[in-house]
DNA sequence: CTTGGTAGG
DNA sequence: CCTATCAAG
Protein backbone atom coordinates (compact mmCIF):
# COMPACT_ATOMS: atom_id res chain seq x y z
CA UNK A 1 0.00 0.00 0.00
CA UNK A 2 2.88 2.69 0.86
CA UNK A 3 5.41 2.61 -0.47
CA UNK A 4 8.65 5.26 -0.90
CA UNK A 5 8.45 7.58 -3.92
CA UNK A 6 10.45 10.30 -4.24
CA UNK A 7 8.61 13.62 -6.05
CA UNK A 8 9.89 16.38 -7.44
CA UNK A 9 8.33 20.11 -8.55
CA UNK A 10 9.32 22.48 -10.94
CA UNK A 11 7.58 25.65 -12.76
CA UNK A 12 9.55 25.05 -16.42
CA UNK A 13 8.57 28.72 -17.62
CA UNK A 14 7.75 27.19 -20.62
CA UNK A 15 8.97 23.69 -21.12
CA UNK A 16 10.16 24.36 -24.97
CA UNK A 17 12.50 26.54 -23.91
CA UNK A 18 13.22 24.84 -20.57
CA UNK A 19 14.22 21.55 -22.71
CA UNK A 20 16.03 23.80 -25.42
CA UNK A 21 20.01 23.74 -24.94
CA UNK A 22 21.36 27.10 -24.23
CA UNK A 23 25.00 26.86 -24.47
CA UNK A 24 27.92 24.81 -25.24
CA UNK A 25 27.99 24.44 -20.68
CA UNK A 26 23.87 24.90 -20.25
CA UNK A 27 21.69 22.12 -21.94
CA UNK A 28 18.84 22.35 -20.76
CA UNK A 29 16.34 20.38 -18.58
CA UNK A 30 16.81 17.16 -20.35
CA UNK A 31 20.34 15.86 -18.50
CA UNK A 32 18.13 16.60 -15.34
CA UNK A 33 15.84 14.09 -16.10
CA UNK A 34 18.26 11.69 -16.37
CA UNK A 35 20.37 12.36 -13.07
CA UNK A 36 17.23 13.09 -10.85
CA UNK A 37 16.00 10.52 -8.10
CA UNK A 38 12.60 11.63 -8.65
CA UNK A 39 9.94 9.00 -9.73
CA UNK A 40 6.90 11.79 -9.76
CA UNK A 41 7.80 15.12 -11.24
CA UNK A 42 5.12 17.89 -11.38
CA UNK A 43 5.66 20.58 -13.73
CA UNK A 44 3.99 24.25 -14.15
CA UNK A 45 3.72 26.62 -16.67
CA UNK A 46 4.53 24.47 -19.70
CA UNK A 47 3.11 26.88 -21.59
CA UNK A 48 2.40 24.21 -24.50
CA UNK A 49 -0.78 22.31 -25.50
CA UNK A 50 -1.06 18.39 -24.94
CA UNK A 51 0.58 17.95 -28.04
CA UNK A 52 3.77 20.60 -27.65
CA UNK A 53 4.35 19.06 -24.61
CA UNK A 54 4.38 15.58 -25.74
CA UNK A 55 7.16 16.78 -28.33
CA UNK A 56 8.87 18.55 -26.23
CA UNK A 57 9.02 15.53 -23.68
CA UNK A 58 9.81 12.81 -26.38
CA UNK A 59 13.10 12.17 -25.40
CA UNK A 60 11.70 11.97 -21.34
CA UNK A 61 8.62 9.63 -22.89
CA UNK A 62 11.31 7.52 -24.70
CA UNK A 63 13.22 6.70 -21.24
CA UNK A 64 9.91 5.07 -19.92
CA UNK A 65 7.62 8.14 -17.98
CA UNK A 66 4.33 8.42 -18.33
CA UNK A 67 2.42 11.28 -18.95
CA UNK A 68 -0.36 13.12 -17.58
CA UNK A 69 -1.23 16.96 -18.37
CA UNK A 70 -3.89 19.54 -18.15
CA UNK A 71 -3.48 21.98 -21.22
CA UNK A 72 -4.46 25.31 -20.94
CA UNK A 73 -7.17 27.09 -23.29
CA UNK A 74 -5.03 29.77 -23.45
CA UNK A 75 -2.39 29.18 -26.00
CA UNK A 76 0.98 29.60 -24.82
CA UNK A 77 -0.16 30.03 -20.97
CA UNK A 78 -0.35 27.95 -17.65
CA UNK A 79 -0.26 24.63 -18.18
CA UNK A 80 0.49 21.69 -15.97
CA UNK A 81 1.27 17.92 -15.76
CA UNK A 82 2.80 15.10 -13.99
CA UNK A 83 5.38 13.03 -15.07
CA UNK A 84 5.48 9.13 -13.14
CA UNK A 85 8.48 6.37 -13.89
CA UNK A 86 5.25 4.10 -12.58
CA UNK A 87 2.08 3.98 -14.65
CA UNK A 88 -0.47 6.87 -14.01
CA UNK A 89 -3.81 4.84 -12.79
CA UNK A 90 -5.78 7.55 -12.81
CA UNK A 91 -5.65 11.20 -13.59
CA UNK A 92 -8.44 14.09 -13.18
CA UNK A 93 -8.23 17.37 -14.46
CA UNK A 94 -9.32 20.84 -12.34
CA UNK A 95 -10.05 20.67 -8.62
CA UNK A 96 -13.43 20.85 -8.92
CA UNK A 97 -14.56 24.67 -10.11
CA UNK A 98 -15.98 24.99 -13.30
CA UNK A 99 -14.03 28.48 -13.55
CA UNK A 100 -11.03 26.89 -13.60
CA UNK A 101 -11.74 23.92 -15.22
CA UNK A 102 -9.72 24.31 -18.77
CA UNK A 103 -7.18 27.00 -17.55
CA UNK A 104 -3.78 24.22 -17.16
CA UNK A 105 -4.06 25.11 -13.61
CA UNK A 106 -5.09 21.33 -11.50
CA UNK A 107 -4.50 18.23 -12.41
CA UNK A 108 -4.46 15.30 -9.92
CA UNK A 109 -2.60 11.45 -11.32
CA UNK A 110 -2.60 8.61 -8.96
CA UNK A 111 0.92 7.08 -9.25
CA UNK A 112 3.15 4.90 -7.01
CA UNK A 113 0.45 4.10 -4.14
CA UNK A 114 -0.41 8.22 -3.67
CA UNK A 115 -2.12 10.80 -5.49
CA UNK A 116 0.12 13.44 -6.68
CA UNK A 117 -1.50 16.71 -7.81
CA UNK A 118 0.40 19.36 -10.13
CA UNK A 119 -0.66 23.13 -9.26
CA UNK A 120 -0.38 26.18 -11.03
CA UNK A 121 -1.94 29.32 -8.91
CA UNK A 122 -2.51 32.76 -10.52
CA UNK A 123 -0.10 35.22 -10.37
CA UNK A 124 -2.32 37.86 -8.92
CA UNK A 125 -2.37 41.50 -8.91
CA UNK A 126 -2.73 43.36 -6.12
CA UNK A 127 -6.43 45.69 -5.57
CA UNK A 128 -7.43 44.03 -9.43
CA UNK A 129 -9.78 41.56 -10.65
CA UNK A 130 -7.01 39.41 -11.42
CA UNK A 131 -6.26 39.58 -7.70
CA UNK A 132 -10.19 38.87 -6.88
CA UNK A 133 -9.61 35.39 -9.55
CA UNK A 134 -6.24 34.37 -7.53
CA UNK A 135 -8.40 34.08 -4.62
CA UNK A 136 -11.18 32.40 -5.94
CA UNK A 137 -8.73 29.60 -7.35
CA UNK A 138 -7.25 29.68 -3.60
CA UNK A 139 -10.78 28.78 -2.32
CA UNK A 140 -11.40 26.61 -4.81
CA UNK A 141 -8.28 24.37 -4.04
CA UNK A 142 -8.77 24.71 -0.14
CA UNK A 143 -12.17 22.72 -1.04
CA UNK A 144 -10.36 20.02 -2.71
CA UNK A 145 -8.11 19.71 0.01
CA UNK A 146 -10.54 19.45 2.74
CA UNK A 147 -11.84 16.41 0.73
CA UNK A 148 -8.36 15.05 0.04
CA UNK A 149 -7.41 15.99 4.16
CA UNK A 150 -10.54 13.61 4.72
CA UNK A 151 -10.10 10.71 2.51
CA UNK A 152 -6.35 10.30 4.19
CA UNK A 153 -7.63 9.98 7.56
CA UNK A 154 -10.79 7.91 6.72
CA UNK A 155 -9.40 5.03 4.15
CA UNK A 156 -5.39 6.04 4.77
CA UNK A 157 -4.49 7.21 0.89
CA UNK A 158 -1.72 9.87 1.13
CA UNK A 159 -1.61 13.09 -0.64
CA UNK A 160 0.72 15.78 -1.81
CA UNK A 161 0.09 18.63 -3.73
CA UNK A 162 2.95 20.09 -5.37
CA UNK A 163 3.43 23.26 -7.43
CA UNK A 164 3.99 27.33 -7.91
CA UNK A 165 1.75 28.74 -5.23
CA UNK A 166 2.82 32.31 -6.17
CA UNK A 167 2.39 32.79 -2.37
CA UNK A 168 5.11 33.23 0.28
CA UNK A 169 3.55 32.32 3.72
CA UNK A 170 5.73 34.20 6.12
CA UNK A 171 8.73 36.48 6.45
CA UNK A 172 11.30 33.66 5.97
CA UNK A 173 10.02 32.44 2.46
CA UNK A 174 11.05 35.99 0.74
CA UNK A 175 14.50 38.25 1.27
CA UNK A 176 13.19 41.01 0.73
CA UNK A 177 9.41 41.08 2.80
CA UNK A 178 9.18 44.67 3.76
CA UNK A 179 9.34 46.01 0.38
CA UNK A 180 6.98 43.44 -0.64
CA UNK A 181 3.89 43.39 2.09
CA UNK A 182 1.46 44.77 -0.53
CA UNK A 183 2.40 43.16 -3.59
CA UNK A 184 0.63 40.12 -4.92
CA UNK A 185 2.32 36.92 -3.33
CA UNK A 186 2.84 38.39 0.11
CA UNK A 187 -0.24 39.95 0.98
CA UNK A 188 -1.76 39.30 4.29
CA UNK A 189 -4.81 37.81 2.94
CA UNK A 190 -3.14 35.17 0.83
CA UNK A 191 -0.56 34.42 3.81
CA UNK A 192 -3.53 34.00 6.36
CA UNK A 193 -5.22 31.51 3.72
CA UNK A 194 -1.87 29.54 3.87
CA UNK A 195 -1.95 29.74 7.26
CA UNK A 196 -5.29 28.00 7.42
CA UNK A 197 -4.84 25.86 5.38
CA UNK A 198 -1.66 24.12 7.52
CA UNK A 199 -4.31 24.85 10.54
CA UNK A 200 -6.07 21.77 8.93
CA UNK A 201 -3.66 19.40 9.16
CA UNK A 202 -1.66 19.76 5.74
CA UNK A 203 2.01 20.10 6.45
CA UNK A 204 4.36 22.17 4.47
CA UNK A 205 6.95 19.35 4.21
CA UNK A 206 9.90 21.98 3.06
CA UNK A 207 9.19 24.18 6.10
CA UNK A 208 8.86 21.09 8.35
CA UNK A 209 12.50 19.85 7.01
CA UNK A 210 13.95 23.35 7.48
CA UNK A 211 12.50 25.69 9.95
CA UNK A 212 13.13 28.73 11.65
CA UNK A 213 15.57 29.73 8.30
CA UNK A 214 15.20 31.97 5.54
CA UNK A 215 14.68 30.24 2.82
CA UNK A 216 15.41 28.10 0.89
CA UNK A 217 14.18 30.07 -1.78
CA UNK A 218 13.10 28.21 -5.27
CA UNK A 219 12.72 31.65 -7.59
CA UNK A 220 14.56 34.23 -8.54
CA UNK A 221 13.55 36.87 -10.99
CA UNK A 222 15.26 37.18 -14.20
CA UNK A 223 15.67 40.77 -13.73
CA UNK A 224 18.94 42.20 -12.60
CA UNK A 225 21.08 40.45 -10.06
CA UNK A 226 18.08 38.79 -8.04
CA UNK A 227 19.65 35.31 -8.75
CA UNK A 228 23.27 36.31 -7.71
CA UNK A 229 21.91 37.88 -5.01
CA UNK A 230 19.52 34.76 -3.85
CA UNK A 231 17.05 37.31 -3.62
CA UNK A 232 14.62 34.88 -4.32
CA UNK A 233 10.91 33.63 -3.08
CA UNK A 234 9.74 29.87 -1.58
CA UNK A 235 6.49 29.80 -3.44
CA UNK A 236 7.28 26.18 -4.66
CA UNK A 237 5.61 24.00 -2.28
CA UNK A 238 5.10 20.33 -0.95
CA UNK A 239 1.64 20.70 0.98
CA UNK A 240 1.52 17.02 1.73
CA UNK A 241 -1.32 14.59 3.95
CA UNK A 242 0.21 14.69 7.85
CA UNK A 243 0.87 10.65 7.17
CA UNK A 244 3.33 11.37 3.98
CA UNK A 245 4.79 14.21 5.21
CA UNK A 246 5.80 12.39 8.40
CA UNK A 247 7.39 10.14 5.53
CA UNK A 248 9.67 12.92 4.12
CA UNK A 249 13.43 11.89 5.25
CA UNK A 250 15.09 13.92 2.31
CA UNK A 251 14.04 17.45 1.47
CA UNK A 252 16.34 19.04 -1.60
CA UNK A 253 15.66 22.53 -3.70
CA UNK A 254 18.11 21.97 -6.38
CA UNK A 255 19.25 25.59 -6.53
CA UNK A 256 21.76 26.05 -9.74
CA UNK A 257 24.94 26.66 -9.42
CA UNK A 258 25.48 29.30 -11.39
CA UNK A 259 22.60 32.07 -13.27
CA UNK A 260 24.41 30.21 -16.26
CA UNK A 261 23.01 27.14 -15.79
CA UNK A 262 19.54 28.26 -15.48
CA UNK A 263 16.40 26.91 -17.49
CA UNK A 264 13.72 28.33 -15.75
CA UNK A 265 13.42 30.93 -13.00
CA UNK A 266 11.96 28.16 -10.57
CA UNK A 267 14.08 25.52 -9.82
CA UNK A 268 13.16 22.19 -8.74
CA UNK A 269 12.10 21.02 -5.40
CA UNK A 270 12.54 17.36 -4.38
CA UNK A 271 11.25 15.13 -2.01
CA UNK A 272 12.15 11.35 -1.23
CA UNK A 273 8.84 9.89 0.77
CA UNK A 274 10.10 6.70 2.68
CA UNK B 1 31.77 68.20 -58.94
CA UNK B 2 31.81 64.86 -59.71
CA UNK B 3 33.89 63.04 -57.77
CA UNK B 4 34.10 59.63 -57.05
CA UNK B 5 32.04 57.69 -54.28
CA UNK B 6 31.21 54.02 -52.95
CA UNK B 7 27.50 53.22 -52.41
CA UNK B 8 26.36 50.47 -50.57
CA UNK B 9 22.84 49.22 -50.18
CA UNK B 10 21.09 46.45 -47.73
CA UNK B 11 18.00 45.31 -46.54
CA UNK B 12 19.66 44.72 -42.63
CA UNK B 13 16.18 43.15 -41.30
CA UNK B 14 16.14 44.68 -38.45
CA UNK B 15 19.02 46.41 -37.15
CA UNK B 16 19.31 45.94 -33.66
CA UNK B 17 19.44 42.19 -34.67
CA UNK B 18 21.82 42.46 -37.73
CA UNK B 19 24.45 44.90 -35.19
CA UNK B 20 24.47 41.62 -32.73
CA UNK B 21 27.20 39.49 -31.80
CA UNK B 22 25.58 36.01 -32.76
CA UNK B 23 28.31 33.52 -32.31
CA UNK B 24 31.72 33.51 -31.89
CA UNK B 25 32.54 33.38 -35.52
CA UNK B 26 29.76 35.59 -36.47
CA UNK B 27 29.94 39.12 -35.15
CA UNK B 28 27.25 40.13 -36.54
CA UNK B 29 27.21 43.90 -39.34
CA UNK B 30 30.02 46.12 -36.85
CA UNK B 31 32.78 44.60 -38.82
CA UNK B 32 31.34 44.77 -42.05
CA UNK B 33 31.50 48.98 -41.64
CA UNK B 34 35.14 48.48 -40.39
CA UNK B 35 36.16 46.81 -43.76
CA UNK B 36 33.60 48.12 -46.79
CA UNK B 37 34.68 50.68 -49.18
CA UNK B 38 31.71 52.09 -49.24
CA UNK B 39 31.53 56.12 -48.44
CA UNK B 40 27.78 55.87 -48.31
CA UNK B 41 25.77 53.22 -47.36
CA UNK B 42 21.63 52.71 -47.33
CA UNK B 43 19.69 50.51 -44.69
CA UNK B 44 16.18 49.39 -45.50
CA UNK B 45 14.02 47.57 -42.89
CA UNK B 46 15.91 49.29 -39.87
CA UNK B 47 12.55 48.16 -38.02
CA UNK B 48 13.90 51.01 -35.61
CA UNK B 49 12.46 54.38 -34.71
CA UNK B 50 15.55 56.76 -34.95
CA UNK B 51 16.38 57.10 -30.99
CA UNK B 52 16.65 53.04 -31.18
CA UNK B 53 18.80 53.55 -34.67
CA UNK B 54 20.99 55.88 -33.44
CA UNK B 55 21.87 53.63 -30.52
CA UNK B 56 22.82 50.49 -32.57
CA UNK B 57 24.84 52.53 -34.82
CA UNK B 58 26.39 54.41 -32.05
CA UNK B 59 29.90 52.62 -32.65
CA UNK B 60 29.80 53.52 -36.47
CA UNK B 61 28.61 57.35 -35.84
CA UNK B 62 31.60 57.29 -33.04
CA UNK B 63 33.95 56.45 -35.70
CA UNK B 64 32.61 59.28 -38.32
CA UNK B 65 29.72 58.34 -39.90
CA UNK B 66 26.94 60.75 -40.71
CA UNK B 67 23.95 59.12 -40.72
CA UNK B 68 20.05 60.60 -42.08
CA UNK B 69 17.37 58.11 -41.09
CA UNK B 70 13.28 58.24 -42.34
CA UNK B 71 11.20 56.02 -38.94
CA UNK B 72 8.64 54.57 -39.79
CA UNK B 73 5.25 55.38 -37.55
CA UNK B 74 3.95 51.72 -36.87
CA UNK B 75 6.84 50.19 -34.50
CA UNK B 76 9.15 47.56 -35.37
CA UNK B 77 8.28 47.89 -39.49
CA UNK B 78 9.58 49.37 -42.63
CA UNK B 79 11.99 51.77 -41.72
CA UNK B 80 15.06 52.74 -43.78
CA UNK B 81 18.51 55.64 -43.41
CA UNK B 82 21.48 56.94 -45.40
CA UNK B 83 24.94 56.55 -43.71
CA UNK B 84 27.94 58.76 -45.33
CA UNK B 85 31.60 59.34 -44.49
CA UNK B 86 30.82 63.12 -45.88
CA UNK B 87 28.89 65.21 -44.50
CA UNK B 88 25.09 64.81 -45.52
CA UNK B 89 24.17 68.07 -46.93
CA UNK B 90 20.36 68.03 -46.81
CA UNK B 91 17.90 65.13 -47.02
CA UNK B 92 14.35 64.36 -47.92
CA UNK B 93 11.83 61.92 -46.53
CA UNK B 94 9.34 60.65 -48.37
CA UNK B 95 8.66 60.52 -52.19
CA UNK B 96 6.30 62.99 -52.31
CA UNK B 97 3.74 60.81 -51.49
CA UNK B 98 1.01 61.39 -48.58
CA UNK B 99 0.05 57.88 -48.20
CA UNK B 100 3.49 56.82 -47.73
CA UNK B 101 5.60 59.92 -45.93
CA UNK B 102 5.75 58.52 -42.40
CA UNK B 103 5.74 55.29 -43.47
CA UNK B 104 9.66 54.99 -43.30
CA UNK B 105 10.23 54.06 -46.89
CA UNK B 106 11.48 56.49 -48.50
CA UNK B 107 14.74 58.95 -48.07
CA UNK B 108 17.08 60.50 -49.99
CA UNK B 109 20.39 62.20 -48.80
CA UNK B 110 23.02 64.55 -50.86
CA UNK B 111 26.23 64.03 -49.95
CA UNK B 112 29.42 63.44 -51.83
CA UNK B 113 28.35 65.39 -54.58
CA UNK B 114 24.89 62.85 -55.51
CA UNK B 115 21.65 62.23 -54.69
CA UNK B 116 21.72 58.95 -52.97
CA UNK B 117 18.13 57.30 -51.73
CA UNK B 118 17.48 54.66 -49.97
CA UNK B 119 13.98 52.88 -50.99
CA UNK B 120 12.12 50.08 -49.50
CA UNK B 121 8.93 48.96 -51.08
CA UNK B 122 6.45 46.99 -49.67
CA UNK B 123 6.44 42.93 -50.16
CA UNK B 124 2.69 43.36 -51.26
CA UNK B 125 0.41 39.91 -51.64
CA UNK B 126 -0.89 38.86 -54.99
CA UNK B 127 -4.59 40.45 -55.23
CA UNK B 128 -4.84 41.73 -52.16
CA UNK B 129 -5.20 45.53 -51.07
CA UNK B 130 -1.28 45.19 -49.67
CA UNK B 131 -0.71 44.60 -54.01
CA UNK B 132 -2.64 47.60 -54.30
CA UNK B 133 -0.64 49.98 -51.97
CA UNK B 134 2.23 48.59 -53.42
CA UNK B 135 1.28 49.19 -56.88
CA UNK B 136 0.25 52.86 -55.43
CA UNK B 137 4.14 53.24 -53.72
CA UNK B 138 5.49 52.42 -57.21
CA UNK B 139 3.53 55.03 -59.11
CA UNK B 140 4.71 57.45 -56.40
CA UNK B 141 8.73 56.63 -56.61
CA UNK B 142 8.20 56.37 -60.70
CA UNK B 143 6.55 60.21 -60.46
CA UNK B 144 9.67 61.08 -58.23
CA UNK B 145 12.15 59.24 -60.36
CA UNK B 146 10.89 61.36 -63.37
CA UNK B 147 11.81 64.54 -61.99
CA UNK B 148 15.23 63.27 -60.78
CA UNK B 149 15.76 61.89 -63.99
CA UNK B 150 14.95 65.21 -65.30
CA UNK B 151 16.93 67.19 -63.21
CA UNK B 152 19.89 65.13 -64.29
CA UNK B 153 19.05 65.98 -67.99
CA UNK B 154 18.70 69.85 -66.67
CA UNK B 155 21.60 70.50 -64.88
CA UNK B 156 23.68 67.35 -64.44
CA UNK B 157 23.21 66.58 -60.79
CA UNK B 158 22.99 62.73 -60.60
CA UNK B 159 21.42 60.30 -58.30
CA UNK B 160 20.94 57.17 -57.61
CA UNK B 161 17.92 54.71 -56.01
CA UNK B 162 19.18 52.10 -54.13
CA UNK B 163 17.30 49.65 -51.39
CA UNK B 164 14.70 46.30 -51.85
CA UNK B 165 12.46 47.11 -54.42
CA UNK B 166 10.80 43.81 -54.03
CA UNK B 167 10.13 42.92 -57.55
CA UNK B 168 12.89 40.51 -59.40
CA UNK B 169 12.87 42.08 -62.91
CA UNK B 170 13.47 39.14 -65.27
CA UNK B 171 13.84 35.08 -65.38
CA UNK B 172 17.59 36.10 -64.60
CA UNK B 173 16.76 37.59 -60.81
CA UNK B 174 15.05 35.09 -59.43
CA UNK B 175 16.39 31.11 -59.19
CA UNK B 176 12.65 29.81 -59.20
CA UNK B 177 11.14 31.91 -62.19
CA UNK B 178 9.05 29.25 -62.77
CA UNK B 179 7.57 28.63 -59.25
CA UNK B 180 6.75 32.35 -58.54
CA UNK B 181 4.96 33.66 -61.60
CA UNK B 182 1.88 34.58 -59.54
CA UNK B 183 3.58 35.82 -56.59
CA UNK B 184 4.02 39.32 -55.40
CA UNK B 185 7.66 40.11 -56.50
CA UNK B 186 7.61 38.45 -59.97
CA UNK B 187 4.21 39.48 -61.09
CA UNK B 188 3.89 40.34 -64.83
CA UNK B 189 2.40 44.16 -63.53
CA UNK B 190 5.68 44.53 -61.57
CA UNK B 191 8.19 43.55 -63.85
CA UNK B 192 6.50 45.55 -66.75
CA UNK B 193 6.82 48.57 -64.61
CA UNK B 194 10.41 48.22 -63.73
CA UNK B 195 10.58 47.76 -67.79
CA UNK B 196 9.32 50.97 -68.08
CA UNK B 197 11.21 53.24 -65.58
CA UNK B 198 14.35 52.00 -67.26
CA UNK B 199 12.45 52.66 -70.64
CA UNK B 200 13.05 56.41 -69.32
CA UNK B 201 16.64 56.31 -69.12
CA UNK B 202 17.33 54.84 -65.47
CA UNK B 203 20.38 52.42 -65.34
CA UNK B 204 19.97 48.95 -63.53
CA UNK B 205 23.47 49.21 -62.58
CA UNK B 206 24.34 45.65 -61.26
CA UNK B 207 22.87 44.03 -64.35
CA UNK B 208 24.67 46.30 -66.69
CA UNK B 209 27.82 44.88 -65.08
CA UNK B 210 26.62 40.99 -65.05
CA UNK B 211 24.30 40.94 -68.62
CA UNK B 212 22.89 37.74 -69.39
CA UNK B 213 23.71 35.59 -66.23
CA UNK B 214 21.49 34.17 -63.49
CA UNK B 215 21.73 36.52 -60.63
CA UNK B 216 23.85 37.80 -58.61
CA UNK B 217 20.86 37.07 -55.98
CA UNK B 218 21.34 39.31 -52.96
CA UNK B 219 18.12 37.73 -50.66
CA UNK B 220 17.66 34.32 -49.88
CA UNK B 221 14.59 33.06 -47.25
CA UNK B 222 15.64 32.05 -44.15
CA UNK B 223 13.80 29.15 -44.47
CA UNK B 224 15.21 25.75 -45.48
CA UNK B 225 18.05 24.98 -47.68
CA UNK B 226 17.29 28.86 -49.78
CA UNK B 227 20.81 30.10 -49.01
CA UNK B 228 22.99 27.02 -49.42
CA UNK B 229 21.34 26.04 -53.16
CA UNK B 230 21.41 29.57 -53.45
CA UNK B 231 17.70 29.89 -54.33
CA UNK B 232 17.64 33.70 -54.19
CA UNK B 233 16.17 36.89 -55.65
CA UNK B 234 17.64 40.04 -56.77
CA UNK B 235 15.21 42.19 -55.64
CA UNK B 236 17.93 45.06 -54.70
CA UNK B 237 19.17 47.70 -56.77
CA UNK B 238 21.43 50.33 -57.91
CA UNK B 239 18.75 52.48 -60.61
CA UNK B 240 20.87 55.20 -61.50
CA UNK B 241 20.86 58.26 -63.50
CA UNK B 242 22.47 57.52 -66.86
CA UNK B 243 25.35 59.92 -66.33
CA UNK B 244 26.35 58.06 -62.62
CA UNK B 245 25.45 54.78 -64.13
CA UNK B 246 28.18 55.47 -66.74
CA UNK B 247 30.64 55.69 -64.15
CA UNK B 248 30.33 52.56 -62.71
CA UNK B 249 33.21 50.86 -62.10
CA UNK B 250 33.05 47.86 -59.44
CA UNK B 251 30.04 46.42 -59.13
CA UNK B 252 29.99 43.98 -55.64
CA UNK B 253 27.31 41.26 -54.67
CA UNK B 254 28.44 40.30 -51.33
CA UNK B 255 27.22 37.17 -50.73
CA UNK B 256 27.98 35.41 -47.03
CA UNK B 257 30.75 32.96 -47.33
CA UNK B 258 28.35 30.79 -45.01
CA UNK B 259 25.04 30.68 -43.66
CA UNK B 260 26.55 30.80 -40.34
CA UNK B 261 28.17 34.13 -40.91
CA UNK B 262 24.44 36.28 -42.32
CA UNK B 263 23.35 38.74 -40.64
CA UNK B 264 20.46 39.81 -42.85
CA UNK B 265 18.28 37.72 -45.02
CA UNK B 266 19.67 39.86 -47.83
CA UNK B 267 23.44 40.83 -48.52
CA UNK B 268 25.04 44.16 -49.16
CA UNK B 269 25.18 45.48 -53.15
CA UNK B 270 28.17 47.89 -53.29
CA UNK B 271 29.17 49.92 -56.21
CA UNK B 272 31.95 52.34 -56.90
CA UNK B 273 31.39 55.53 -59.07
CA UNK B 274 34.01 56.58 -60.60
C1' DC C 1 14.80 39.68 -18.14
C1' DT C 2 12.24 35.89 -20.23
C1' DT C 3 8.34 33.48 -22.15
C1' DG C 4 5.15 32.22 -26.22
C1' DG C 5 1.80 34.19 -29.75
C1' DT C 6 1.36 37.23 -33.40
C1' DA C 7 1.91 39.84 -37.87
C1' DG C 8 5.00 40.40 -41.19
C1' DG C 9 8.64 39.13 -44.23
C1' DC D 1 12.98 30.50 -40.42
C1' DC D 2 13.71 35.15 -38.64
C1' DT D 3 12.26 40.07 -36.84
C1' DA D 4 9.96 43.07 -33.63
C1' DT D 5 5.96 43.73 -30.94
C1' DC D 6 2.86 42.37 -26.99
C1' DA D 7 0.94 40.66 -22.51
C1' DA D 8 2.36 38.19 -18.87
C1' DG D 9 5.31 36.53 -15.27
Amino acid sequence: MTRPVTVSTINVNGIRAAIKQRSPENLGMLPWFKETAADVVCLQETRADDAQLAEALAPVLADGWHLASAEPSMKGRNGVAVLSRDPIDEFRIGCGAEEFATHGRYLEADTAGVTVASVYFPTGEAETDRQREKERFMAAVAARMAALLQRSVVDGHESVLCGDWNIAHTENDIKNWKGNVKKAGFLPQERQWLTEVLGTGWVDVVRQAHPDVAGPYAWWSWRGKAFDNDAGWRIDYHLATPGLAARATSVLTERPAAYALRWSDHCPVTVHYA
